[in-house]
DNA sequence: TAAATAGTGTCTATAAGACATTATCTC
DNA sequence: GAGATAATGTCTTATAGACACTATTTA
């Protein structure tokens, strides 16, 4: 949600200073926008990539992001960060911001990670549900993007100082998966307790015991962050009781 | 540190296109970085703040900051972001960097934020070890600059958005202070354990029990990261026990 | 000696890890 | 019925909060 901007008092000295600020005095960087896009398919934790087909990096795979839209003048000063990452993920999935988890995650300004010119990238986490992974319409051709999985991706596989942002943000997730609500970011509306627990096993790369995963499960339920849904789960073995997050999705 | 740029392989027509690169086809952001810097002085925590004495909100008190150093060209490409925090502290307090905390709080860079045109700021938290507050000098005059109880702080009294910045760079600490070491920033060279309980207490503006506190800390000398030092400190009723930050300080 | 507070110890509740056991489905 | 795994329960250990108590100094 933008905020309504800061409004200073202008008395007329200020209205006279601001008119001759010379914004062009000294060079700029380009600031851009990189989303980092995680789903959970197949077992594996995947982030959408964009192979470039304009060097540098030319072929190589790199995060969909682009350049924030900077307006003309103090009237028109363009979009906020925060709606500049989800017209990104928007453009490159065809999938509604508002139904995926969107966070800042932080700058990455090395001098010299764009060989072109200096360019300060923002960079953001994004977490899609792996049931709406069949609906994301590629913005380009199709050809050109792919799930990969994070696990068999080697810094030089990577533009830029893609990889190092994708880790990052792989650390990030890690972090507030036990103690935040993104791990429902990553499941499908309803889910069953081990599904929830696979996703929490293929994130963080380590196995969970199924009966503590539970009980941890069972104090979600007490909370009320989480109810139980109709159905069951059919699976090879016993069915499993289905769950749904009980906040509004 | 800054790291060795990534270096594409840069075949003819990736220099060709290089060359045609035309960075200016698109209006670009100022991208500033501001740094909050705390300490705990006379109980409170306080922030390093400086009047601005020209428009837009003149008057008021902002963070310390200025404008990103970028270079003229894919040669110099300018600072690293960490550089120019490090910079705008050195300048502001006349501290060496190195002996101060120094890490990236995030982007900030809703449009309007600055009335005059479109600035992108990197926000920085900075934690000054009270006992070098007093060898602080200020970069300009010291008139302008002052520590500033956190608490006393409305959100009107800062110019932009700093007062937000402020708030999110305390709450950043108080996450920090229990599983990491900044606490530690955030005392003198040698201390007590009730000095470094009562900067808990400062910093979460909660009561902490005194007992408890200690065998927590306990916990950190077995670990080692924490040894006894020589002497005691002498209070107003039984003297306690002096201790040191482990590692090389 | 009184006041203050550094420092110790105890009880309880909560949560996590390891692991055994039961229940219920599909094939 | 066999195999698989969902679901439950138990034991142990670690940690946090509340709080009573002792120790040692200054004034």
């Amino acid at each position: 949600m933008p905020r309504a901007p800061a409004k200073p008092d202008l008395d007329a000295e200020e209205a006279e200073l601001l008119a001759r600020y010379r914004p062009s005095d000294f060079p700029r960087p380009s600031v851009a926008v990189d989303v980092v896009i995680f789903t959970v398919v197949d077992a594996e934790l995947r982030v959408l990539l964009v192979r470039r087909r304009e060097p540098p990096f030319r072929g190589r795979w790199a995060l969909p992001g682009g350049f924030v839209r900077v307006g003309e003048g103090p009237r028109d000063q363009g979009e906020d960060l925060d709606a500049a990452a989800a017209r990104e993920l928007e453009e490159e999935t065809g999938l509604d911001a508002r139904s995926t988890h969107l966070e800042q995650l932080r700058a990455f300004g090395r001098a010299g990670r764009d060989p072109r010119t200096r360019v300060i990238t923002i960079a953001y986490v994004a977490l899609v549900r792996p049931d709406l992974v069949p609906r994301v319409r590629p913005g380009g051709d199709a050809d050109r993007t792919a799930w990969l999985a994070v696990s068999g991706i080697g810094r030089a596989d990577l533009a830029f100082d893609h990889a190092e942002i994708v880790e990052v943000a792989r650390r990030r997730i890690v972090a507030r998966l036990d103690d935040s609500d993104v791990a429902f970011s990553l499941v499908p509306a309803t889910f069953t307790i081990p599904e929830l627990r696979s996703v929490h096993e293929i994130v963080t790369g380590a196995p969970h015991d199924p009966g503590n995963f539970r009980r941890k499960f069972h104090r979600l339920i007490e909370l009320g962050v989480i109810e139980q849904a109709p159905g069951k789960r059919i699976t090879a073995s016993k069915p499993a009781t289905v769950y749904r997050f009980a906040r509004s999705r």
